[in-house]
DNA sequence: TGATGCATGTAATCCGTTACATGATTCA
DNA sequence: TGAATCATGTAACGGATTACATGCATCA
């Protein structure tokens, strides 16, 4: 799947602009995983919009660019429909930090340390994100969705053991709520 | 964090050829959070070699191109260090299987249950292949390593807490120890 | 006989990120 | 006053994958 089919996902559930689908990708449910960035959302839809596939209205707005909202046209639905169906690709997972663990017998005890505060305080802000999800901050087109609770409990079920592995490795790390990263 | 660190890191532990290092990456408990293809492999070890990180030496074979085996300097082993105490970049996960369930709205029953058996045996798989690290199958070198056991124990954990999420979920995934994918 | 494993490498290509360019408004 | 937010877009660059090219040995 590809930045195509995310934004055809979004769209069908509420209009946006570039901007808001970032925004959404950035603090919604999706932060943890997936991302996407401008540079590859804004040609998306120009793209997209150009096949047919999404159509644009453009909002004037005061010392600022028009804001263009696109909307999901209904061959951009059957679109995202035949692109769903398709059997997902594996998840794919990459971790420096397990990485480096492995190797942690040639690193000092003060890196490691780092290492574990920083994936540890990661893993809570991810959490963060997704209970947050339920309470204000987050689109309610997102939020009611029947799949949103699935998701949620997913990702909340799995950063939560990651997060008690390390508290049970390094029971200090209970106590710091606030990032010991950097 | 690149391959060429990753190179490093591998050859710090037994020197290897490419082909190694690959299935190395492939089979052993590398496989969850790192993958990587000879097309990025083979230039990586070239221009390590080039920069004297590595040294290499050739073993001829029959019927086949020299087995070029590559072992870590001490410059190597000096850049390698320096990479890893730099503090690790945040874990990347990105999975489609999520995207889909949060739009689950738009797809048939079907289509769900593929998704969700597919998922499962991935994870199955995955979890497997920690198991099979402990026994034969993995090179020593690896599995020896002081940190192994923290990196199977981390990928352990989070692997079973899906797969046990799913089961919750759907319970027939209980009994499908085989591919239920495609 | 045909797939799989061993073994190395390159070129084309893809997909995306980062940085750049622009600029007004609002909040601290 | 300076940072953050809103808002869109492009160009350069990076990093890796895929496919291609080659070819013997072994196993089923």
């Amino acid at each position: 799947m590809n930045i195509r089919t995310l934004c055809l996902g979004i769209l069908s559930l509420q209009e946006a602009s570039g901007y808001e689908i970032k925004k959404e990708i950035e603090e919604g449910v999706f932060n943890h995983f997936i991302d996407a960035s401008y540079g590859s959302i804004y040609p998306a839809l120009t793209q997209l919009n150009a096949e047919g596939l999404l159509s644009v209205r453009s909002e004037e707005q005061l010392g600022r660019p028009d804001k263009k909202v696109y909307a999901i046209t209904e061959e951009g639905k059957t679109v995202l429909a035949k692109g769903l169906s398709v059997v997902p690709a594996r998840d794919k997972y990459k971790s420096e930090f397990l990485f480096v663990m492995l190797l942690q017998h040639l690193l000092s005890k003060q890196d490691i340390g780092r290492a574990m505060g920083k994936q540890h305080a990661d893993l809570m802000e991810d959490l963060a994100r997704i209970e947050n999800c339920n309470g204000e901050n987050c689109s309610d087109e997102m939020s009611n969705l029947p799949g949103a609770a699935f998701v949620a409990g997913y990702g909340r079920t799995v950063l939560r053991a990651a997060a008690d592995y390390l508290e049970q490795c390094q029971p200090e790390l209970k106590k710091q709520t606030f990032k010991a990263a950097e």
